[in-house]
DNA sequence: AGCACAAGTGCAAACGTTTGCGCTCCGTTG
DNA sequence: CAACGGAGCGCAAACGTTTGCACTTGTGCT
């Protein structure tokens, strides 16, 4: 029962335990057959290193905190896949914490991430407030946020160019015939200003006009989208499609319309953006803009990597290109 | 930037960095003053207790291993965010690990986990051999099966009552007035053997004819869905309900009769199985059986949390109870 | 006054590794 | 033959805690 250990190992071969160490190691200073002994040897007791006890004297625990909101989030799972395999693909193991709803369990799981000794930590963060949140912490073990523009600070993140986001989305639909395109919206955060900007660039660039809807809701989610959406068709309808700032936003929206018969892609073209997994699902089939997941997790955790490995001082602000995901929910106009 | 550790605290509090230690971690040994002014310089010193060495003179890492094929899974993400908030409640945290589609993953990953010393391990198998697969295992750490019916093993599992589940399911469309139903279901899997059972007797009890249509995919997705559904509805159509084995079966189905024209709920009743979240969505809407994520998820890290708390041996198979999600898939008959 | 006892604190070992340094061979060279 | 150098290995310190044990006080008792 009792766990094998390196001295375990260096008792049966009949060499000290510094030798098993660095024969498994691959130190060039043991020879070759007393390499073979031991590494054969170690198989036949079945003995696995202490990764506890390498950490304790390499000062480096190969751990990586991973922070998101709430893991359950589609969005965050993807993030989570990616990053969680190509981590282990360097050696590394993720460690996951939910931060919550509130600023105070955030910081709470970073401390503790610390105490754990993690080489580094990721993080989606739950606001805009998030940085100067847990910015005591950064200073003491390297930090990379995910999606999330934080522009103004000096912290490292990777995110999807949000403002070209929503360029794209606008420019398809005037490629479509559109010209009375309404804006659907948070109003607070940062990244959904950035939406708004690339919406307004191309109202600028094609000379439409800017239409705004701002939702009241400070995060968006379906049903927060649905709600906004009956009050907004409670209003005459004098435009032909809609560009919402989430996937989120806009399933509210198509239940709004639903239930109100307002026919999409019909009568109402609706795009929306993130492209999470449920926007490619039969009878959802959502026209958005995609986030590419895949890339920034492995962004993120190579990032990360690279100032743990090499100590990389500086921040570095990694902005992935966005691209449009056509599908149901848009309709040519002539 | 290099650490404080307990000496740095100790020199500064003129004591000896045992009393600080024994001071922290409540000991009632120490004097009350002591103790605060301890506690308060600790404070002021940003002193966070380093979790590997206590780890490796503790011999509990207070870490538990949680193993699922894919966290992007939104069935997986979800029993993550509640084990995660749970495990956290206990004092534990969570390493993740994705075992992805095959075994030989599935071994490296929990081999990777003993190796870091988790005090236990959850784990969502990936398949019905995971438990032989990784039996060398689970005699070296506290191991849980989540989702997962392997009856016959000694093994520590809590999961669904599948048969019950397709049981309530056939039940209520046979409340509605169907008297055919199909079931739509894989094969291979106890979890599926164990679902068909309960339709079969339901089927039983009300005197139905048992009708099986069996995918021919080893695994259940929209996609294999949706490909056995067009294969299904190329022949004439004499039932009026399916009753499929899981959420991704039935979405597949949905998918499928929307491309045919085939009414649903209008010339077809459906209902899926477990309650992703999905299902909720508008235009999906889909009538399903709900596993009790949230319950499971507690239930597995309680469960690990007593085996490794109070050395609990033996094994127990813990069944839970699904409940009908009334939805739009299932329609009156007369 | 002497003693026992309890409360509070310090000493040092232990946890399982990694690694700098030093030692022992053995072969090569001058 | 002496000296030298390198290959291969062992010794022991170090990482930052926890904890059993011993030690020092102060207090109350006989």
């Amino acid at each position: 029962m009792k766990n094998i250990t390196l001295k375990d190992v260096a008792k049966a071969a009949n060499v000290s335990y510094a030798t098993v160490s660095r024969a498994l190691s691959g130190s060039s200073q043991i020879g070759s057959e007393t390499r073979e002994r031991i590494i054969k040897l170690c198989d036949e007791m079945g003995y696995t290193a202490n990764y506890v006890a390498r950490s304790m004297v390499k000062k480096k625990t190969d751990l990586i905190g991973f922070v998101v909101p709430s893991i359950d989030n589609q969005f965050m799972s993807e993030l989570a896949y990616y990053a969680e395999t190509c981590a282990r693909a360097h050696g590394y193991n993720i460690m996951l914490c939910n931060s919550g709803p509130d600023l105070k369990q955030e910081k709470a799981v970073v401390k503790l991430l610390l105490g754990r000794q993690v080489d580094g930590i990721l993080i989606c963060p739950q606001s805009p407030k998030t940085f100067e949140n847990i910015q005591a912490y950064t200073e003491q073990v390297p930090v990379v946020f995910l999606s999330e523009n934080l522009r103004d600070h000096p912290q490292s993140y990777v995110a999807v160019d949000n403002t070209k986001g929503t360029y794209l989305g606008t420019e398809y639909l005037y490629s479509l015939g559109h010209r009375d395109i309404l804006y659907f919206g948070q109003r607070r955060s940062t990244t959904h200003q950035l939406r708004a900007d690339g919406y307004r660039k191309a109202c600028q660039k094609y000379g439409l006009q800017e239409r705004f809807f701002n939702s009241t809701y400070p995060q968006s989610s379906i049903e927060n989208g649905y709600q906004m959406a009956i009050e907004l068709f409670s209003q005459p309808i004098d435009y032909t499609a809609i560009l919402a700032s989430t996937d989120s936003n806009a399933i509210g929206i198509l239940q709004a319309a639903d239930e109100l018969g307002i026919d999409i892609p019909g009568r109402l073209s609706l795009i929306g953006f993130d492209n999470i997994w449920s926007t490619s699902l039969p009878r959802i089939d959502l026209t958005t803009v995609e986030q590419p997941k895949h890339l920034m997790a492995t962004q993120a955790v190579e990032m990360l990597w690279d100032k743990i490995e090499n100590g990389t001082q500086g921040y570095v602000h990694q902005i992935l290109t966005p691209t449009l995901i056509q599908r149901g929910t848009c309709r040519k106009i002539d």
